[in-house]
DNA sequence: TATTGTTATACTCTATAACTATA
DNA sequence: TATAGTTATAGAGTATAACAATA
């Protein structure tokens, strides 16, 4: 094989600086990095990264309803159901009637949505293993994304 | 209605502390909330993010071949093919076996499919208005994925 | 035997409309 | 009339296996 490099071969590397000049396109590729070491940390607990986000976003904020849950992350109502239903059915937490306002429905963990969530948290406790990156330059980076979402 | 604000209620704080310390939450949050603006800016020439993705590494990568392209872009082989049959299907872009190595293909904008991804490009020569970001912190932010996913 | 790409298909995720009940 | 949530369903996106052509 010959020396000279061209793009159909696999070590010659992609121009793509117009690309690194998104931001979104970069946040994209830094989560797609990122996501499967997460479904694996989680995968032993059978729960998918958004399932561990409800957990977590019930067990801090009790008594959240539906609605602002869905909101936070980006789930839509009748997609927010049946993703509630199967954690329901699962026995990971209960939908109880708001007596305030019987339309909307308070969600709380079940004990053993409170135990896997404390246990499967374990998981993320210590640092996220994102190679390359200081402490320092994670917290930078954590205050620039949240500038952008929050 | 009450002073006192609760979890029921739509301007209370989401308490997210700990899911905010995780890097992969971050990024899908922060892509989440430029994804709608990128797709209003692409509607008009009928592509989808990934689409202007590709002719954008075509474009900057002449006779690139579909398995560096997929891996890039992090699209399996099969899903690629059937990307790539649309966009071949509306001349935006020609398959050509490459003559030394008849397995693969090399991909090439055609005319139409130049002019359509300049056009698009346009839109995104500018900033991409990214509220609460200086231009210093854009470009810090920028560096810092870059370490993650490069 | 290994690699590139395709086809077919199943699975998951997301979006939309119509609905119930409560306010 | 408006809101919170549900049901049903369609559509888009992703994953897997089997295959053909080439190396």
């Amino acid at each position: 094989m010959s020396n000279i490099k061209n793009n159909q071969e696999s070590d010659a590397a992609i121009e793509q600086s117009f690309l690194l000049k998104q931001v979104g396109y970069n946040c994209l590729q830094a989560y797609l990095k990122i996501e499967p070491d997460i479904k694996k940390r989680l995968i032993r607990y059978q729960l998918k990264p958004v399932e561990f986000t409800v957990l977590s976003l019930i067990s801090a904020n009790p008594q959240i309803n539906q609605k602002r849950l869905g909101h936070t992350i980006n789930v839509s109502p009748p997609n927010l159901a049946t993703l509630l239903d199967k954690m329901e059915l699962r026995q990971l937490l209960v939908r109880k009637r708001n007596p305030n306002d019987k339309r909307s429905q308070i969600l709380e963990l079940t004990e053993k949505g409170q135990f896997l969530f404390g246990k499967a948290r374990q998981q993320f406790e210590k640092n996220e293993s994102i190679p390359n990156l200081s402490n320092d330059e994670q917290k930078q980076l954590l205050r620039l994304l949240q500038k952008i979402f929050l």
